[in-house]
DNA sequence: AGGGCTTCGTGCAGAATTTCACAAAGTTAA
DNA sequence: TTAACTTTGTGAAATTCTGCACGAAGCCCT
């Protein structure tokens, strides 16, 4: 094989990407121009040698002893992640979530335009969400082709995501953001996310409860050490 | 230093014990008894191997030859997790999101209620949002003492947000739940989790463009390689 | 009781990730 | 031009995470 596929990224590394793209928009809408690893690190909260490591992934854009161009990393963040075009987002399930995303306008200017909320239940089909229309879920392999959708987004309940997920994935999508607090069953060929609000919950709670236990261990002097 | 502080789970078996928990408590309510290793670890999506040792880090709880009792691990599993108290959650940030979070009545039945949302707006502070009142930010001090709030979740614009971590940090919180699209300055003392709808659709854009580009290489014949 | 079967708990090796540390390469100033 | 200074890019070490492989331990059946 003649390493044919494009030089991966680490996984960790891809997923810090989007947090640097990020700032450094934020610095571009205050002009600032350039930026060194050190600055980025400390706005993103990680280590400088990390930071350089990741942008390495990009390719040697930097300049030894000035730093990075603000307007040119944007640019090549953008490329390497896929947003120098548009991906179509559809939404399963018509609920309070699945609309809210359908009518927030936030994704569109970012490059994920919402073009379709489909649901199951005959009482949401029709109604208008913002500017779209709730459709049938058995549209949904017609709605992907027709409208060149290649995201999925399921805000069912948690009893019907997985037969959401299997729709999505017959009619041909092949990304999938599924806020349902559940584990889809997918074929390795599909990406998932998951966005569980009480999973993000539980380890806040986990480091909550061990910063109680340390402190109380350490306000009574003796030690209530657990022999091993 | 006597080790006085309890044997520390790592970081990623902690990310993962929510999600069996979450499966386990969905085999408790349709009344299956036990599990094994192998179960457990084809309902979440990862080794077996791996679940034995994350649910070793709780103890040896398990019985060889027969699996885990359901039951007891739920038990075990929140013990360690820290839910057999409840957490008062306060929101900062009466838009759209704050007050769905705050109507939302998912949490409260998972420990983690919604006692408080505040806001600086003049205009949305006396408002109801379900049963709750939006209060003015400068009652959090108080609102966070009396009402022992451990975590706070932020649904500010991203302008306002890292003033709103810091009155929260300095009303005494020390876990955030963070949805504006920042990265946040806070002291290590103090954890955050993101949660930021626009990083995770641009990692799912990183890996589909990949597809894209590996299913190109393989259709046209000649290997577009680029040299090292 | 004993053999066969199942499944846990875990040592260990390998993979992935993070961090250090420093040469390389550029800028600036005299 | 040269010396002093800054910051990148990256080997290599350190750390963390994963997954295999297998001994240990319990159940079931005869």
């Amino acid at each position: 094989m003649t390493h044919s596929q494009r030089r991966r990224i680490p996984d960790a590394a891809v997923a810090r990407l989007p947090v640097y793209l990020q700032i450094l928009n934020n610095l571009h809408a205050t002009n600032v121009a350039r930026f060194s690893s050190d600055e980025l690190a400390a706005l993103a909260g990680v280590n400088a040698a990390k930071v350089r490591k990741d942008l390495s992934y990009l390719g040697s854009y930097g300049t030894r002893g000035v730093g990075y161009e603000v307007t040119y990393l944007i640019h090549q963040i953008r490329r390497e992640l896929g947003l120098m075009r548009e991906w179509n987002v559809v939404v399963v399930g018509a609920g309070n979530l699945g609309c809210a995303l359908a009518k927030f306008g936030g994704f569109a200017p970012r490059g994920f335009p919402v073009v379709g909320i489909v649901d199951n239940d005959p009482k949401k089909i029709g109604q208008s969400t913002g500017a779209l229309k709730v459709s049938d879920v058995r549209n949904l392999q017609k709605l992907v082709k027709d409208l060149e959708v290649t995201i999925g987004a399921i805000t069912t309940s948690t009893s019907a995501a997985q037969s959401a997920a299997d729709a999505l994935i017959e009619a041909g999508i092949t990304s999938i953001l599924n806020f349902a607090p559940i584990v889809l069953a997918i074929p390795s060929s599909v990406s998932v996310r998951n966005v569980d609000l009480g999973v993000e919950l539980q380890i806040l709670s986990y480091y909550e409860q061990m910063r109680i236990e340390q402190s109380d261990s350490k306000s009574q002097q003796k030690s209530n050490a657990v022999p091993v």
